[in-house]
RNA sequence: GGAGAGGUGGCCGAGUGGUCGAAGGCGCACGCCUGGAAAGUGUGUAGGCGGGAAACCGUCUCGAGGGUUCGAAUCCCUCUCUCUCCGCCA
C-alpha cells in the first residue's frame, strides 16, 4: 500500500519508480481520485458539523424548556439527515476507490535495485565456492533419490497427484535433519526468535502481506474460508498487524519452520520433474521488523543469515540482486541465493530475501512508537527464506552425490543422522 | 458440535440514551521532593482522515456493519473474534 501523500508530493518520482517495473504512469489518475475523495470528505464533514452544532443546541433547548426552539432544531436536524447520508456514502465510495487502486500497485524499487525486464537482468553480487568437478556425469536429485528407493513420486501421485513427493528412510530423515539444522543455526548463531505459527489464516492476513487482492489464484483456500499460507512470511509478518510495538523492542527477528502451500498456477510445464516445485513444501522463514532507517542494513544481515546456512553445509552458491522486472509485488529490493545443482548444471533459487519498507506495514497497520510519547510510525518489514528445505535437500543430494549413487552427509547434519557419514546407493546409512 | 459470558484508550477497567474521546488505575514523559534513588506528589499522555505555514479547527473511531432516535459506548438486528462449561478428539 502506498502513501497517497507521498504520491501527492512526488508524482513524477512515483511514476518513474513504477516505470522501472514496466508499469505505465498512474499518479495523475490516483491524484484525480484523491481530489474527488477529498472534496467529498470536505462536503460530508461540513454537513456533519452543521448537524452536530444543531444537535447540540437541541439538548440545550430541551433543557431550558424552550419547546418551540427544540422543535425547530429537531426538524432542521431531520432535514439534514438524508443529505448527510448521501454525502457520507459518496465520501466512503471515493475513499475505497482510491484504496483499491493503491492496493493493486506493487512496491517501488529501491534506487540500487538494478533495472531490467526478467531474471536474465539480475545482477550477481557474490559467489561462494566453485562448483566441484565430478569424475562422473552428475545425476539429478530425483534420479538418485528414486534409485535409492527413498523418493517416490508415483506413490505421491497416487495420493495427491502431480507436484507432490513421498520421502522415506534416509532421505526423509535427511530432510528433517536439514530443517532442524537450519532453525537451530538461526537461533544459536543468528539470534533469531523461534516461532511456531498456524498455516491456516484469514483474509486479512493475506491482504496484509500482499497475497490479496491480486494473487488469490496462487494459493489454496479451505471451504470455510481459511487460506493455506504459501510462506510463513504471512504469519510472522502479520504478528505485528494492528499493533503499536515499543520502539525499544526493535528490531524483532523471527524464524519459523512451516509447511507451505502453493498452487503453482502459471508455472505449468516448469520444473515438472523432481522436488524443485511442489504444491506442498517446507521452509524455514525469517522475518524482521525494524525501524525505517534500519531496514537496508537488516536486509544485508538477513542475506548473510541465509548464506551462512549454505556455507555451513558447504554448498556452492551465488547471490544475485533481482532486477526491477523480477522482484515480487511487495519488495523494494531482493536478494536471491542460488545453489549450484550439478545434475542440472545450473544455479537454482533456494532463498529470497526482501526488504518491503512500510508497504506491508501500511496494509496491516503495523506500527511502533519510536520514543515514549512520540507518534506511532509504520514498521519496515523484511522476509527471507533461510532456507527452502526441499530445495536444500535437492542441493545436498546433488552436491554430495558419489559415483556409485550414494550421497555423503555434510558434517553438520551427521549428528542428526545417527552419526552416519553417507547414505549408500541402496538407501542405507553408512558410517 | 451444544450452552453461556464478553469485546471500551499503550495496558487494566468504569460507564445502560444527551456537553463522553470516555471516570479511575497501571505504564510512560516532564517537574517537585531526595546527597542519589525508591516511595510520595503535581502536570501531561489515543489514533485515523480533511483543512491550515503554524497555532489550531472540523470530522470519525468504544470488535465490524446495519437499524431505532433530534441525539447511541449505552437500545435492536446481523456478522466476527475471545473466554467458560459440556460433547468429541491429535
Amino acid at each position: 500500500m502506498h502513501d497517497i501523500r507521498y504520491i501527492r508530493e512526488n508524482p513524477e518520482a512515483f511514476d518513474a519508480a513504477l516505470a522501472r517495473r514496466g508499469l505505465a504512469p498512474v499518479s495523475a489518475e490516483l491524484l484525480a481520485l484523491d481530489a474527488a475523495r477529498r472534496a467529498k470528505i470536505a462536503a460530508a464533514e461540513a454537513a456533519l458539523a452543521e448537524r452536530n452544532a444543531a444537535s447540540k443546541a437541541v439538548g440545550a433547548a430541551k433543557a431550558k424548556g424552550d419547546e418551540a426552539e427544540f422543535a425547530r432544531l429537531r426538524d432542521l436536524v431531520s432535514a439534514k439527515k438524508e443529505e448527510i447520508a448521501r454525502l457520507e456514502e459518496e465520501a466512503k465510495a471515493e475513499d475505497s476507490r482510491l484504496a483499491d487502486a493503491l492496493a493493486r500497485l506493487p512496491n517501488l524499487p529501491l534506487a540500487d535495485a538494478p533495472d531490467g525486464a526478467d531474471e536474465n537482468d539480475n545482477v550477481e553480487v557474490h559467489r561462494w565456492s566453485a562448483p566441484r568437478d565430478y569424475a562422473f556425469a552428475p545425476k539429478e536429485h530425483y534420479e538418485i533419490g528414486e534409485a535409492m528407493g527413498c523418493m517416490d513420486f508415483a506413490a505421491a501421485a497416487k495420493l495427491s497427484g502431480a507436484r507432490f513427493v513421498v520421502l522415506s528412510g534416509a532421505l526423509a530423515r535427511l530432510h528433517r535433519a536439514l530443517a532442524q539444522f537450519m532453525i537451530d543455526h538461526h537461533i544459536e548463531t543468528n539470534g533469531l526468535t523461534e516461532t511456531w505459527t498456524p498455516v491456516l489464516v484469514k483474509d486479512e492476513a493475506f491482504y496484509g502481506t500482499g497475497q490479496l487482492p491480486k494473487f488469490a489464484e496462487d494459493s489454496y483456500r479451505t471451504e470455510n474460508g481459511w487460506w493455506l499460507i504459501p510462506t510463513a512470511e504471512v504469519t510472522l509478518t502479520n504478528l505485528a498487524a494492528g499493533e503499536i510495538l515499543d520502539g525499544a523492542s526493535l528490531p524483532r527477528r523471527y524464524v519459523a519452520h512451516t509447511q507451505c502451500f502453493r498452487s503453482e498456477a502459471g508455472s505449468a510445464g516448469k520444473d515438472t520433474r523432481g522436488m524443485l516445485r511442489q504444491h506442498q513444501f517446507e521452509k524455514v522463514e525469517m522475518v524482521s521488523l525494524t525501524r525505517p532507517e534500519e531496514g537496508e542494513a537488516e536486509l544485508e544481515r538477513m542475506r548473510r543469515c541465509a548464506e551462512g546456512v549454505l556455507e555451513a553445509l558447504e554448498i556452492p552458491y551465488r547471490t544475485v540482486v533481482l532486477c526491477t522486472g523480477d522482484m515480487g509485488f511487495g519488495a523494494r529490493k531482493t536478494y536471491d541465493l542460488e545453489v549450484w545443482l550439478p545434475g542440472q548444471n545450473a544455479y537454482r533459487e533456494i532463498s529470497s530475501c526482501s526488504l518491503c519498507g512500510d508497504f506491508q506495514a501500511r496494509r496491516m497497520n503495523a506500527r511502533f512508537r519510536p520514543e515514549p510519547e512520540a507518534k506511532p510510525e509504520f514498521l519496515h518489514t523484511l522476509n527471507g527464506s533461510g532456507l527452502a528445505v526441499g530445495r536444500a535437500l535437492i542441493a545436498v543430494i546433488e552436491t554430495y552425490q558419489e559415483a556409485d549413487g550414494g550421497v555423503a552427509i555434510p558434517a553438520p547434519l551427521r549428528p542428526r543422522m545417527g552419526g552416519a557419514r553417507r547414505i549408500g546407493p541402496g538407501g542405507a546409512l553408512e558410517s
